[in-house]
DNA sequence: GATGAATATATCAGATATGATATCAATGGT
DNA sequence: ACCATTGATATCATATCTGATATATTCATC
């Protein structure tokens, strides 16, 4: 993975630390961080063509700040929350479950 | 969903609450737990012909106590530490997508 | 049926993710 | 230009999940 991607994971508050504790992380690690990543991808197209943020953080009893955080690939967003968000948009197991295959 | 489903996953700590709350529940929100419990069956299933519990906790810096709860459903256990438990016994994107995709 | 390994259950203090709130920027309609 | 709507960013108290620890149970194998 090049400096570029590892400056644009900082950003979003990925804790890779040093460039050296990065190169430390696991290709376990590296997945489970690039399934979080597409399904915030994924979640951004799929809520944008019905509705508001606000209108999902509602359905979710969720708040809008935390929806852009989710669709931003925000490190404190938890794949619970990115599932859950899926699925309130009215996405299927089997519409996550090709989202996560797709990764690797 | 039978009674005695509900039953079930109350002993796992699953906060149905009363049965009428538990008639409440979205089934955006059954999905959610179907899915938890998915992976948590197939992550059983998966450990069990390479490792022991202790194995996998050590791979994953977790505690033995904590895979036997993540291989049990229990409700304490995240789809976080699922899908990681899931990628430390070596299960590729694909299979964890196939799991979800499953569901429902 | 005793011994040891694997797994299950209970508890808990600390870490992390959470929703709430306030605020700001960007966009677009009037 | 103004105002309303949407999305982004910052902070925070609380709730939830975590690994650790202690202990109990199951289950082979002898």
């Amino acid at each position: 993975m090049e400096e570029a991607k590892r400056k644009k994971l900082e950003d979003k508050g990925w804790n890779v630390g040093t460039v050296s504790e990065f190169l430390d992380l696991t290709p376990e690690e590296t997945t489970f961080i690039e399934i979080k990543l597409a399904l915030s991808r994924y979640l951004k197209e799929r809520r944008q063509k019905s509705m508001t943020q606000r209108k999902l953080a509602d359905k979710l009893h969720s708040s809008q700040p935390r929806i852009a955080k989710a669709e931003n690939g925000d490190a404190s967003v938890s794949i619970e929350l990115l599932i859950r968000a899926m699925l309130a948009t009215g996405a299927t197991p089997q519409e996550i479950g090709q989202v996560i295959a797709k990764v690797g």
